[in-house]
DNA sequence: CCTTTATAGTTTCATATGAAACCATTTGCA
DNA sequence: TGCAAATGGTTTCATATGAAACTATAAAGG
């Protein structure tokens, strides 16, 4: 006999599930992206993130704890990424002149020289992505975006 | 001196960039909802997946091959979320009477109970979720979302 | 001052994860 | 038939990850 089904307590329907869909399609695209600069140039994604944000904040002296803000990664990921990241001479760690806990975090010129490379292609990707989506679409999408990123930064 | 910016060189902004938008956003929504259920039931993700895939298809014997293609997991995944869920009683596993390789897959009554605990609690928060947005935007999301998996669908 | 409390960042430990190797069974085909 | 290739699933191994403990430094309170 089959499971007696009360209300609400229907099987949840996972391929229309709003939870689902997002993690299944943020996966996939996440992977491709992933391709592009992983094995090419032995980089995690932590460690892209943290170049990116480096990048972005170029001559700004950001400490750890910026960069853990800037890329919604916690301390401990930030940490690991920045001993490979500064291993392998892509980022220079300063510490801070009045605080001494503080480092102060730049890019190097090989640091440059992988975002140089993998930031276009990552442009490009998002450009594939968007252009199943006709312009109307992207403007509902950027501004859902918007709201539902609003209500869930915690 | 700043870096020289060439063109689409140009720092990759990641606060605008849509699959770290997405990313964000899809991690949010998963962390809040595990809440619910991991330690309350002691289930971690893949599981609850692989329980939510049963009820939905209950009756129908699925396989674990079966359970893999419907939640997006790999089968080592799978294979390590069915040994647990059959260790505690929750998945019923016997073998296939034409292909003794293959399983077939059941839910117990503990393993109903868990799904009829946890089902609500899931809809409830895509409700929560969605609440944030207005009517014309949860269908033109809808729209999107259906557009943007069918092209990743790999 | 000097002690408590907070902050920046690292390390440890236990668990999660994926790729590749593996075992068992079945299928394809000479 | 009988053997090579494919399939279903598990195990192994190496790496990734998060929580909590830890170190060092700075700020706050008495």
């Amino acid at each position: 006999m089959p499971h007696p089904v009360a209300a609400d307590r229907a099987p949840l329907a996972l391929e229309s599930f709003l939870p689902y869909r997002l993690s299944i399609l943020t996966n996939t695209i996440s992977q491709l992206i992933a391709e592009d600069y992983q094995r090419p140039h032995d980089l995690s994604v932590t460690e892209w993130r943290v170049i990116a944000v480096l990048a972005r904040h170029d001559g700004e002296g950001l400490s750890a704890t910026d960069v853990a803000l800037r890329t919604a990664m916690d301390k401990v990921a930030v940490s690991r990424a920045l001993a490979r990241l500064v291993a392998a001479g892509r980022v220079r760690r300063s510490t801070h002149d009045g605080d001494r806990r503080r480092s102060v975090l730049d890019l190097t010129a090989a640091g440059w020289e992988v975002h140089d490379a993998i930031a276009p292609l990552a442009r490009q990707r998002e450009r594939e992505l968007l252009a199943r989506l006709d312009a109307e679409e992207r403007q509902w999408l950027d501004r859902i975006l918007a709201k539902l990123l609003e209500g869930s930064a915690s």
